[in-house]
DNA sequence: CATTTTACATACATTAATGAATGTATAGTT
DNA sequence: AACTATACATTCATTAATGTATGTAAAATG
């Protein structure tokens, strides 16, 4: 094998990602060696080495790769929607639609909920999670809010406890149901506890 | 070091769980040799393997320790409740304190949340947290039926739905919360968005 | 009190993973 | 066409973790 195209070279560096997402899902982060990655690849550690720092830095461009465009799917989902609300709820569903239907999303979102160990070399992981979670709260706090004046009332709490309910119930949803993934329905599931949820908000729902 | 008696040897055994969650939690599990342990204990490689076949019973025996008194702490907790509702509420409360006030809990849990990988190794693991999880959710279920029996009001959605959602609130906050700790406060905002929760549900909450 | 377990400690062999160093053929560049 | 930087492959040195085997002193047992 020598040197090919930069063409080439980009397509050695995502087969190095989709081996490596393929390898820490099976056999979780810690146990997968550049080894085994760099022959699931094709290739051998000289590859892994010319591309990526450590292990930590490939697993941070694996999760970049895939994080990005769910952050992409949330905010094109909440445009052009009639209310706050429905911005939220169609916020949420594109993001569960994109969860349920791309195949690397779900084995992604599965490697960093289960298969990897949040320790001091991966800091950088922990940093971008809290990241995105804290702009989804603060998105989930203000639509929240904003529907509230919309339909005229008062949230039965703080709008930022409230987002915090509505990120839990996502989030935990979703990791229970990869533990799990055949005892239930995902996205049907979290419509309908979330929609039970605002409505204890005190909102009022259209069937849409 | 030479060998001394029975009590002594349990001793031995919990400091050797003792150092184990103290250094998983600090470096993940993988991280962790048995070495790290053993010389934290204050003994060698030779006790663990006298006390545990290897990493994974270790594992398995810390986080036995902790989850079964938390799941007698949610049995007590649900005893004596006038309705079939405050038992549920009751019985979530007591859990929640319990991980609030108790160290080791805490430690515990945020190894298993956050340092560990499910892995082929530690399935044992995995299916011990589906059970304490299925146990829980049936539990919720049931309750919840029974709550709405008891308020003669028929549930938004049906109570195996309810009941995830419920698990998901708790679940996914406890797990945000070991993210960052300091972020909010984890027994008050459950509580506030499990109520929430419950009114959606179509509860009628009595101020108790 | 002699013997057998127990509860470890110590020593050893094996395997494996990492990072760095070096080699190398080709794609770009001038 | 000569040169340089690129994109790897290969080799090497080092470290470290595991499991097993063996040693051992005191406790338990009859």
């Amino acid at each position: 094998m020598v040197r090919r195209t930069k063409e080439d070279a980009l397509a050695t560096r995502e087969s190095l990602l989709d081996a490596a997402e393929l390898l820490f899902q099976a056999q979780g982060v810690s146990r997968t060696s550049l080894n085994d990655i760099a022959r699931k690849a094709g290739t051998t550690r000289g590859a892994i080495y010319w591309h990526f720092k450590d292990k930590a830095d490939l697993f941070n461009a694996m999760m970049d790769r895939a994080t990005l465009p769910l952050e992409q799917a949330f905010d094109a989902g909440d445009k052009g929607a009639a209310s706050a609300l429905a911005q939220v709820r169609s916020g949420l569903g594109a993001c569960l639609a994109r969860i349920e239907g791309d195949e690397r999303m779900r084995r992604v979102f599965e490697v960093a909920t289960h298969k990897v160990e949040y320790v001091e070399e991966l800091k950088a992981v922990r940093a971008r999670h809290l990241m995105v979670r804290n702009e989804f709260l603060s998105k989930m706090e203000l639509g929240l809010a904003q529907a509230a004046v919309e339909q005229m009332l008062k949230l039965r709490v703080p709008p930022a406890v409230a987002a915090h309910g509505l990120h839990s119930i996502v989030d935990g949803m979703i990791q229970n149901w990869f533990l799990d993934p055949g005892a239930f329905d995902l996205t049907g599931t979290i419509e309908k506890v979330v929609d039970v949820y605002l409505t204890g908000l005190g909102f009022l729902l259209t069937a849409d």
